[in-house]
DNA sequence: ACAAAGTATATTACATGTCACATATTTTGT
DNA sequence: ACAAAATATGTGACATGTAATATACTTTGT
């Protein structure tokens, strides 16, 4: 502590409290890269990225989708096109893509026998995490902090991508 | 509700409802986004990257810095080597690059009076943003938030970085 | 004194977040 | 019927998150 001073009389500005809006932002910023970072080791035996991992599940949830309804469905890459992130996954043979018969300009991206495997061993990975997740949260209020991360999300891409997932079929352009 | 009944019953999977801890890392993941974009677009008249206005703050604060303890402040890129980032930097005439002279491995990082004044608007634009956090969090218990996004990053690189900027000085390596 | 081990930074590689633009197809308006 | 506008996807560019490797320098051990 004596050092701490010593240090900061050498031409420092002297030390003052960190905003607590500063602090929450890195806080957010802190959460979801250290939990990505858990996510993409425990992903990696798999030989799957965070992102192909929620292409997966979205699909062998909700296959046959368009690449618009991918995207509009990803929170990873919500408001963009994910064509580069499903050309990678086709190229690893987990994504089969046609063309639509109704409509020339669109796709359909269902998955293959391997990509169904695949999506089963990733929930099993999201189960885990969610289990550690859950146990942290126990003793805290965790449905307040859905409900304000929601509203803080609200009408953006990103949050939208969410509210359809949870309500799946009164989103979607009509398939 | 009907439509999507019948949607439902094509081949679907029964829907089912988010797992909370699902919804959590999706919102967080979310809020980190969206988060970004905003700030990105705020900070796009002052030519920098949000990425590039962290390490402009922390040098306008801690300066002179090496690369190494610069990494250990920053939250964007904790527990790597910003070499990339400060770069983009140096060239654009923001950041001053010298060899340390007391280790000719490390060097040691400044702002030049182009960085100071472009730290002095990002601090400004900063100040909206954290305006417009704070009101989200009105009638909300944000200590609580607080503490516990502290505790899930707590002994992880960025929640360390974290640390370490609101106690500077105790847990510098030595300068 | 000297070699081995450790360290600070730079570079490479892959994936991706974001935005802009290109191309082909479909829809709309006249 | 036809041109203009809109739309779905692919591609290019820049920045960066992450991990691995290379190089030069410093420290440690003998």
């Amino acid at each position: 502590m004596i050092l701490a001073l010593l240090i900061g009389s050498t031409g420092r500005k002297r030390e003052t409290e960190m905003r607590p809006a500063e602090e929450l932002r890195y806080l957010i910023l802190a959460a979801q890269r250290e939990g990505n970072r858990q996510l993409a080791h425990a992903l990696r035996p798999l030989g799957v990225t965070p992102s192909q991992a929620e292409v997966l599940r979205l699909l062998a949830e909700h296959a046959p989708l368009s690449l618009m309804q991918l995207g509009e469905l990803l929170v990873c890459e919500a408001g963009t096109n994910p064509s580069r992130l499903v050309s990678s996954m086709v190229q690893a043979g987990m994504v089969h893509r046609v063309t639509a018969p109704e409509d020339r300009r669109a796709i359909k991206l269902t998955l293959t026998d391997r990509g169904q495997e695949t999506a089963a061993q990733v929930e099993q990975v999201e189960a885990e995490l969610y289990a550690m997740l859950d146990a942290s949260t126990a003793g805290f209020d965790r449905d307040s902090l859905i409900r304000w991360l929601g509203g803080l999300v609200a009408n953006q891409p990103s949050g939208e991508a969410i509210e359809r997932r949870k309500n799946p079929g009164t989103h979607y352009a009509t398939s």
